[in-house]
DNA sequence: TATAATTCCTATCGAATTAGTAGGATTTTT
DNA sequence: AAAAATCCTACTAATTCGATAGGAATTATA
């Protein structure tokens, strides 16, 4: 399961790829408010995702946050590997994080490898292509489909 | 990442899978030595997996752990939920382990559940996948083509 | 130029989880 | 009766998780 952290940190993303119209910093109380993160914690979180280059930060009386990148270039592949680490199941199927499972005998034979290598595979291709602005469509399609089934199409 | 916990029930499953002809009953300190498997760690791990169903053993002198299902049955999603829990990043999209995210505003319109809901449906079409019997086949075929690889074509 | 409001940063902390270990009770074969 | 195996409960050290505290640095504005 992912993280209090990691969670955290993809809400207030898509929160900001929602919020910020023309790069206006957003402060971290705001954020916290309209999140339910508390404070001092997100206060935390976001200071990693600025030196992870996602955030920037205006500092003083009309500081906070913003997106350092567009909201396309922003995935949650890569929030998830800066608070929890690896992706993969495995630590022998890990690409940046990759070690050597000490009780293994074989690797270059191992069926359970074989097994958690096409696992990463397709999560990391799936994780990768959920970008903030991918999270922030599927919303708008979720929102519209319910306000359709609410009002139940006219009679002929 | 999986617990050694899992890793090393899967292990030991895969083992028995192997070694266990006609279901004859293997002994724990075999399966510990083989699989650099901690012996008393293991003596739990494996009474779990009685309880779950997957094993069953037989006391006293020529005791040991067997399969209690055949190798096509046991499969690795079933390991994990049984050690690890849910499969789910996140616990509004886990089937068995339905949780709500407290910090939650709207799960029915969330793209960020949408999108972990797509990857758990993967994640455990591919898990339920890895039966025993396909890794046991998995390694089988990985052996194959390293020998073939080792032995070059001759030549024609 | 003071002050109010913000981010920045380090340190700390309690609770939960992980990865085991200890030790003896029970069961079965010889 | 002894030997050898599983069964079972309890304990423990180390690490991680989820946060909080408190003050330093920065910036807009009265």
């Amino acid at each position: 399961m992912l993280s209090k952290k990691t969670k955290y940190a993809i809400n207030a993303l898509v929160y900001l790829a929602r919020q910020s119209k023309d790069g206006e910093p957003v402060q971290i109380s705001r954020i916290a408010e309209s999140e339910n993160i508390p404070r001092k914690f997100l206060e935390a979180i976001l200071l990693e995702l600025r030196h992870a280059g996602m955030l920037n930060s205006r500092k003083g009386k009309t500081g906070g946050y913003y997106l350092q990148k567009t909201p396309e270039e922003i995935n949650i592949a890569d929030v998830m590997r800066l608070f929890d680490g690896p992706i993969a199941l495995l630590p022998c199927v890990a690409y940046k994080y990759y070690e050597r499972c000490e009780e293994c005998i074989d690797e270059e034979t191992c069926g359970i490898r074989s097994v958690f290598s096409d696992v990463r595979a397709q999560t990391v291709k799936m994780l990768k292509g959920a970008t903030l602005a991918e999270i922030v469509s599927r919303s708008e399609g979720l929102k519209k489909e319910i306000s359709r089934r609410k009002k139940p199409p006219k009679k002929k």
